[in-house]
RNA sequence: GGCCCGUUCGUCUAGGGGUUAGGACACCAGAUUUUCAUUCUGGUAACACGGGUUCGAUUCCCGUACGGGCUACCA
């Protein structure tokens, strides 16, 4: 069993987006299974036919190609040797292997309605009881286990709907082995009855993610915190088909926390708090009301995926240094479940920027540069890749995304309509008006125009006139730009060119005055 | 209610029987800067509580409190 090749799976329900706590489940999945050198497999649980979202599937598959955190195996990446990757479509099998358990007398036949189950926990509940379906309260209901095997035949021979439930043993100390969180033990009087099958011909979760995971040699079960009070229900299946020696170890992760007091994250949180919940933006039915519903991804945020996965990598685990900044190849290297931390993380937006900006840093100019012009060419601009690229570095600087490129830079492409109103009114007087004049006639006679050249022109400019350049030196950026600050005054001089500076200080000094 | 899981600065966390309890985000202050930002330096700030065990517990054990998850023919 030690010797059996890693292979784990990622396993949504298509309900409805993944959100940014399933992408961190995938990428946990993603990190040991490659860190191991085995499979990670994506497998789709659509057994809940009401539920089912249309487009969810397709969402999962391009949320997970653009986190960089690809399947090597399952729906929408290729079939490897277990196919079918969609429950719905191995529905076959699992009748099979409910039978099964019907036939070895770990699970039976039951044929109570809604309303009959309803009533039954009502008198639990007035008698104080807990559990519902179990060893003691079977025995009052209608199932394969009270009734006689005629009338058994009889009712599904005549079409009457039923479901079949696992029969949990009465008195048994159920051990689950959580890589996690070590032992956890609990006692099967306290389970109930789980449905195996729906009457509807589909497995329930429990039945098809064990019949799945053994099917397709999965040796390490790795999901949410949610999981683990069914965790015991799923080794007694796996017992009970005889299936013991080759079950996947367990490792249930810490849930991820709404940043503002407690509770899971919840997709509601993002509206709410104004930050993503979900990898990339779409529009999808609500899988309760059938409504469609847009949300917002990470990718339309500006978030740049490995600085989204990176970020994501750090709520929940941590390797033993002060290391932060993480490529996903270090992260696969560095990964292990045991250094995942046993409590839920509260998920801070603000460090989430923090990455962001991180990896833009990272990036080179020139592939900053190439995110801008897409941006530029929507708007209709033709710039020299050349400029762009110069002009990024002039101010990237002060944007932790690339989509503030424009705020920070669009005066380098659009001449200013408007001058800061502030410093206008603090600086603009007779002399400085005339000094900017003065520097305006001087830069027109360069022939050479260089920052430093600039630079020191104004210098001369402004001693000449006897004027001190702190007192003019804002307003002269805000007469090239129109704003009170930016990048460097002489790089951005430079990099617009004589004939533009000269142009807006013209401009400037006219529209100013009046 | 029952069962299960958890608890180190506001947040993510490192640490682990004897430490000035470390780092990062955020925040504050100073320096640099023509502006904003960057950068640099510094600072505020944590072992939930009560019992054990021990020479010594933040660390181990038990309890309490608090938080969370689950409790469907949902996953």
């Amino acid at each position: 069993m030690e010797n059996r090749r890693v292979r784990v799976r990622f396993a949504p329900s298509p309900t409805g987006p993944l959100h940014m706590g399933g992408v961190r489940t995938a990428l946990y999945n993603y990190l040991f299974a490659k860190h191991h050198g085995g499979d990670f497999i994506l497998r789709i649980e659509d057994t809940d036919q009401e539920r089912f979202v249309p487009g969810a599937e397709e969402y999962i598959i391009e949320a997970l190609k653009w986190c960089g955190i690809e399947p090597n195996e399952g729906i929408g990446f290729g079939d490897g040797a277990y196919a079918p990757y969609r429950q719905s479509d191995r529905k076959p099998m699992y009748r099979e292997y409910a039978d099964q358990l019907i036939h070895s007398g770990n699970a039976y036949y039951a044929f109570d309605t809604s309303e009959e189950l309803g009533e039954m926990r009502k008198l639990i509940e007035a008698a104080g009881g807990t559990s519902s379906y179990n060893a003691i309260t079977r025995q009052n209901m209608k199932n394969s286990l009270t009734l006689s095997e005629d009338e058994v035949k009889q009712r599904i021979a005549a079409g009457e709907p039923y479901v079949i439930r696992m029969k949990i043993p009465r008195n048994e100390e159920i051990r689950v082995k959580d890589l996690i969180r070590g032992w956890v033990v609990v006692h099967s009087g306290q389970m109930d009855d789980k449905v195996l099958f729906k009457s509807d011909g589909m497995p329930t979760y429990h039945l098809a993610n064990v019949v799945d995971d053994y099917t397709m040699k999965i040796t390490h079960v790795i999901r949410g915190e949610e999981w683990l009070p069914s965790a015991p229900l799923h080794v007694l299946l796996y017992r009970s088909f005889g299936w013991e020696a080759v079950m996947p170890e367990f490792a249930h992760l810490p849930l991820l926390l709404r940043p503002d007091g407690n509770g899971k994250l919840s997709k509601r949180d993002g509206d709410r708090l104004g930050f993503p919940v979900f990898p990339i933006s779409g529009n999808l039915q609500d899988s309760k009301t059938k409504k469609m519903e847009s949300f917002t991804g990470y990718r339309e945020s500006g978030y740049f995926p490995d600085a989204f996965i990176n970020m994501l990598a750090l709520l929940g685990w941590h390797s033993s240094g002060n290391q932060e900044l993480y490529t996903l190849d270090e992260l696969v290297k560095d990964f292990s479940l045991d250094r995942v931390s046993k409590s839920g993380a509260k998920f801070d937006p603000e460090k989430s920027k923090w990455f962001n900006q991180q990896y833009l840093r990272k990036r080179t100019d020139a592939a900053l540069a190439a995110i801008w012009m897409t941006e530029l060419k929507t708007k209709g601009f033709t710039p020299d890749p050349i400029f762009v690229e110069k002009a990024v570095r002039l101010i990237k600087e002060k944007a932790m995304f690339a989509n503030e490129f424009w705020t920070l830079g669009s005066f380098l492409f659009v001449a200013p309509e408007a001058y800061d109103a502030e410093v206008v009114k603090k600086r603009w007087n007779e002399n400085s008006a005339k000094f900017v004049a003065a520097v305006n006639t001087a830069y027109q006679a360069m022939t050479s125009f260089t920052a430093a050249e600039a630079e020191t022109l104004f210098k001369q400019t402004a001693e000449t006139q006897a004027i001190k350049t702190g007192e003019v030196m804002q307003l002269f950026r805000v007469c090239v730009s129109g704003a009170a600050g930016g990048p460097a005054l002489f790089e951005m001089c430079e990099l617009l060119g004589k004939d533009e500076v000269v142009k807006r200080l013209t401009r400037a000094v006219q529209t100013i005055k009046a």
